[in-house]
DNA sequence: CGGTTAACAGAAACCGGTTTCAGGCACGAT
DNA sequence: ATCGTGCCTGAAACCGGTTTCTGTTAACCG
């Protein structure tokens, strides 16, 4: 009936037995004999005895928990980062902690603190500093989600730069295109960081001058219209605009649209990350589709195989695939004539 | 230097005092002289002590957490609530939970599992069942954010109903518009569930017959699209889309702009949230702006206060006020002309 | 029938803190 | 000199579990 208040002792009492053959019981640990067992189960059930996750979690030095850091930015992007991360947490019975540290400037502290109540944390790349992930990292089983950290901390990743090349290549040859402007703050995320040195290595390749800066905004739909604005005011508008993420993208979009611009006639426009929107929208985006969903779940995979081997040296780091995504904002046709894998 | 292993017995060997002064010393709690806090404050800094959270946690019967329970659904919306939540939650020294329940079904226990975990739960609205909600709530305080639950659970909400009311008006009686399509489904969240019932009592009040059914979609942009797709494919297109939020608003907006009609000549939309991108479309979104991050705030504090003083009485619910924000999407010139205050 | 072994139960130690409680000491008042 | 009276201090109990380790009992074996 009654629920919480109970502990292993009174069981023990009520049930005429030991704690220690209560805690077998409890955990199916050890030989307990059918009669025992019976009583001690009896009594679990009539006084709705459920183990203290404290006192539990003490006794084996472990919290059974884990953490997940990032900036705090909305979108697709993040939904599925924490879904997918809690796909594989939830059924190793670990809790999720999250910390935001959008715009706080104690950050660092506050991940440290963190560490103290988790057995392991995933952060997302960019968020805070080096040594700051290296003092986490000799606390508890660290990797970086999407980016990179110093050599020693194990991270997860998707290959950005070739993707983003590949893309810029794209335009570059198949459209003739020139004139790109790259939108997104490089400094802001290593994602974001590659995905310019892919933009511009494309460009390289080719024996082409680079634009020399980006258009360094946020990466939400409203830092996209913010983008546009920049871009389209004034003379010297770009052939096309190459941005960090589709949240930026459809801005653009929006922002151009709204100017009476057509795309992807007047202007092309490319995203990054396919997320459900960039099919929907009119022209649908041609984009780079990463694995986010599987990018978090590898992530807490490897927190929790560490945090079970502690011995065991640290995971590797791993890259994961992505799909270039031909659509229509490019320029291309309908039925994409260049579709297919990147890299 | 070191940092983890360094256990309260350990400094007090080493600094050659009792467990109890330095407890006491790391706590600020009691008496202590200037000579022994100096000794044991030197054995702290030396050998890099930390009190462990979880025999803290153990010895006080308070986990120092709360836990958030979302449906794991995108968008500006959770942002500002997670972010809303850690204002409150961070400064208080509690570690923030989170749940998405979104596409399980097993969610009820899973919030049962995270309760046993934490201080205090907010549950938004329409996220677990309602006896579900009632066990929760005689485990932890527990308040249900946006949206109620059952009687004896406080709650914070929006007026919903009576500012959705007073857009529909706005669209009825000032736009003389009379055709309008409601754009959510009441069922998946009591947010959603008072705005269609506030749409259907604009009509009522003016003695017209309300439309019998919303288009059931989901809240996110992409849900928007597909209503759109719904409602201005084959004949009979309404003359406005009254959203359940921004984001379906923008989605049918796409939906609707590449279509080639003309917002909001051909279609008036409206939406709810006054999400950051409603301002920067174009035409700029009519909408109600709702104060989510205080709403979020309100419950962190809320459950806090009930943690502090677990004899008190459940606090009430509390309803904050919305702004009805009149932009162009209604078909209003720039300058708003009825603009102000809902309600 | 004696001896070995396996199965099982419980007392006690442990995880790492906090807090109660009793005692020692110095001081001032009587 | 005696008695309070505060101020500090530390031993021990406690929070609620798990686990080791010892001991008992019964079964099995030769």
């Amino acid at each position: 009936m009654g629920n919480s208040r109970v502990t292993v002792r009174e069981i023990a009492r009520l049930a005429g037995v030991s704690v220690a053959t209560v805690s077998r019981v409890s955990n199916g640990t050890g030989q307990v004999s059918e009669e025992m067992r019976r009583r001690v189960l009896d009594a679990i059930e009539k006084y709705g005895y459920r183990p203290d996750h404290l006192g539990r979690a003490l006794a084996a030095r472990r919290h059974g928990a884990l953490g997940l850091v990032f900036p705090g930015l909305s979108g697709p992007y993040f939904t599925e980062l924490i879904q997918g991360f809690e796909s594989e947490a939830v059924p190793a019975r670990a809790s999720v902690h999250i910390l935001c540290t959008h715009l706080r400037e104690d950050s660092d502290d506050q991940v440290l603190e963190m560490a103290r109540r988790v057995d392991g944390v995933a952060v997302v790349g960019g968020t805070i500093s080096d040594p700051a992930l290296l003092r986490l990292a000799e606390m508890v089983p660290v990797v970086v989600l999407a980016g990179r950290g110093p050599e020693t901390v194990p991270s997860v990743s998707v290959d950005n730069a070739p993707a983003m090349a590949r893309l810029t290549r794209h335009l570059l040859v198949d459209h003739g295109l020139r004139d790109l402007a790259f939108v997104g703050n490089p400094d802001g995320s290593p994602d974001v960081s590659e995905r310019w040195a892919g933009f511009r290595d494309a460009y390289r390749e080719l024996d082409l001058d680079p634009p020399a800066e980006p258009v360094r905004v946020a990466m939400q739909q409203p830092d996209g219209v913010l983008a546009a604005e920049r871009l389209l005011t004034g003379g010297a508008a770009p052939q096309a605009v190459v941005c960090a993420n589709d949240e930026i993208a459809l801005g653009v979009l929006v922002g151009a649209l709204g100017r009476g611009l057509r795309v992807p006639e007047d202007l092309v426009i490319t995203g990054f990350d396919d997320a459900p929107m960039a099919a929907l929208v009119a022209p649908p985006l041609t984009t780079v589709r990463q694995p986010i969903r599987d990018l978090a779940a590898e992530a807490a995979r490897s927190i929790l195989t560490a945090v079970d081997a502690p011995g065991a040296a640290a995971p590797d780091s791993i890259v994961l695939p992505t799909e270039f995504v031909v659509r229509r904002s490019c320029g291309c046709p309908a039925e994409s004539p260049t579709g297919g894998t990147g890299k």
